[in-house]
DNA sequence: CCGTATTTCATACTTTCGTATGAAGCGTTT
DNA sequence: AAACGCTTCATACGAAAGTATGAAATACGG
């Protein structure tokens, strides 16, 4: 109904507008881009009147999974973690012995040795195991 | 640009048929009708497109808090995890050294040694550290 | 360009870990 | 009682782990 009358009033419209003020030469296409203007601006108000999906807010109850889990940045910096020192903590609580480690990231076994002995300082750890456990505790590994 | 493209293409399209099929009386209705009907579709494409609500989903990691942690029996009788080796590998995941677990509950170093050595066969692990991580993802320790 | 931090690696040595094997004591079950 | 499983412990050896020290290359900021 409204489309029809919108359609109606323009068509009037056009054509006093038509006959007062003279025909342009193209007239059609104008005509057709006013035309055209206003239904697009009419389809995108129908669009979101009837299809606007309304905000749904799901509480998912997540423990580790889902969550990417984000390693503590500032815990690392206080502490003097390096990069690499990093890298050789994940791969040592994921159950890698000092060998595979090296074989891993590709350097000696004497460097990863020498970068678990400077994270066990940092860790404050005497231990691997202890090591992982302290720096799961302090949110720097899942 | 593509608005503008289709613009012409309808000119054109209306031109033909002007000429070719003579013109009917309400021509200007129809052709507004048809400018206008298609005009409102892409229109309501666009509108959707651009300003749909996407589906939010919140996540509240719900963690330790709240859950004690329960082990999981099941597993642990499964894989035939015996209460003294079990109690071995809490301490062995809290960083203990086979020397300190053995002096926390009165038994000699030896006799942890043989505990954890069957709790790596069961448990699938060459080292303790692996132990660990493995009876970790099997819900075994938190 | 110099100093500092990072990363790499080696050698040598101590300590801890892990395996293998055997054995003894102790409850339960058959 | 015999058998079985759990726990305890020992000895001995090989394999990792960890410590100490020194050194060299690279990178980065002043």
């Amino acid at each position: 109904m409204l489309y029809g009358i919108t359609g109606g009033l323009l068509i009037v419209l056009m054509r006093l507008v038509e006959y007062k003020y003279l025909v342009i030469e193209n007239s059609v296409a104008m005509y057709g881009g006013l035309v055209a203007a206003l239904f697009t601006c009419l389809g995108i108000y129908f669009g979101l009147k009837l299809t606007r999906t309304k905000e749904v807010i799901v509480e998912v109850p997540v423990n580790s999974p889902g969550v990417p889990f984000k390693p503590d940045e500032k815990k690392k910096a206080e502490l003097g973690i390096t990069n690499r020192e990093f890298e050789i903590l994940e791969h040592m609580a994921r159950g890698l012995s000092n060998r595979e480690i090296a074989n891993t990231i590709f350097v000696s076994e004497n460097t990863v040795k020498t970068h678990t002995s400077k994270l066990f300082e940092k860790l404050n750890a005497k231990r691997r195991t202890q090591a992982v456990q302290n720096a799961k505790n302090m949110g720097l590994i899942p």
